[in-house]
DNA sequence: ATCGAAAGTGTAATAGAATAACGTCCCCAT
DNA sequence: ATGGGGACGTTATTCTATTACACTTTCGAT
């Protein structure tokens, strides 16, 4: 077994959050792309836990913490963006999102979630796309998104139930 | 390559869906369940096509075609029993349900959408549900349900753009 | 045969997720 | 300075799903 994921694990995730907004500056700054207040800080609530997070816990953030006037569109389309450059995942299963881990290369990871702690570990195994790759070439299938979410329960919430 | 499956493939449908209904009354009566009249209406439903029926889409047909006083939860009840005993699949990126091909035994496939005919296919790889079990493995993780949607081109509408 | 519990269905209301359509503002490249 | 495009606000609506309660049917135990 390889060291436990940060997700399921005790951490400073303070860290995270900075890692996770740095990484993205740098990566808007490069492409050229605006990370505006708001995307910016849709993205820190995304990354306030390893937990995928609804859109409507965003926007009743944004309204109620924030004091921003702020509709189902406010979010979404800052989600779109975010989800646009690979700074957010969607999480089809529970229609949530959840920050990235490395932003840096368009890919789309496979998801473990805990259904008692809630947190999504986000890996990104060949083998798993690979073994996915092969079907579809068995049938002839031209592959352009792979969703894979795996639900169950991380070791630490095996080990305290 | 292998035999191009059923479900992308022009073909006489109603032997699938006299097919489909045909195991439900067997899978029913061996189990001791009842498939009720509107039950088995749902599951027809679910099988006119190859591709993933909305819950509201069955709803539809179930107060137009059928006359049939009918609101969201004698829908979504018909389907959760279904979906309890493997009769259908849930596509969650749809937010669709899908006839389970095989429904002799207890199973989630792989699905892979075609976004162009809408079809979805299903396969039960071992190779691609023992590579998740695998990662889940190296992180501790123990799996309880695979979520595996696959969305591209199936073979047929590569050819016919 | 009849009673009663459990399962199935009808009904109304509501919650939750996402998008459409339109207007305004602001940035910045010409 | 200006006009064009991107970002955001606003209102309304659509689509998906669940809660809560009432009524009916089924089926086993008596």
């Amino acid at each position: 077994m390889t060291t436990p994921p940060l997700a399921c694990q005790p951490h400073d995730h303070r860290h995270c959050i900075e890692q996770a907004l740095a990484e993205a500056e740098t990566l808007c700054a490069r492409h050229g792309l605006r990370l505006t207040a708001l995307r910016r800080r849709v993205l820190e609530l995304v990354w306030q836990s390893h937990k995928p997070l609804g859109a409507y816990d965003i926007l009743a953030v944004l309204s109620e913490q924030d004091g921003r006037r702020a509709a189902p569109p406010t979010v979404y389309r800052a989600l779109d963006f975010l989800l646009e450059h690979g700074l957010v995942h969607r999480i089809a299963s529970l229609n949530a999102f959840v920050g990235c881990d490395h932003p840096d290369h368009a890919h789309q990871g496979q998801f473990f979630i805990c259904r008692q702690c809630h947190a999504a570990i986000e890996l990104e195994r060949s083998t798993i796309s690979d073994s996915i790759l092969d079907s579809a070439r068995s049938l002839g299938f031209r592959v352009e998104a792979q969703t894979v979410e795996v639900v169950g329960l991380c070791a630490r919430c095996q080990a305290t139930p």
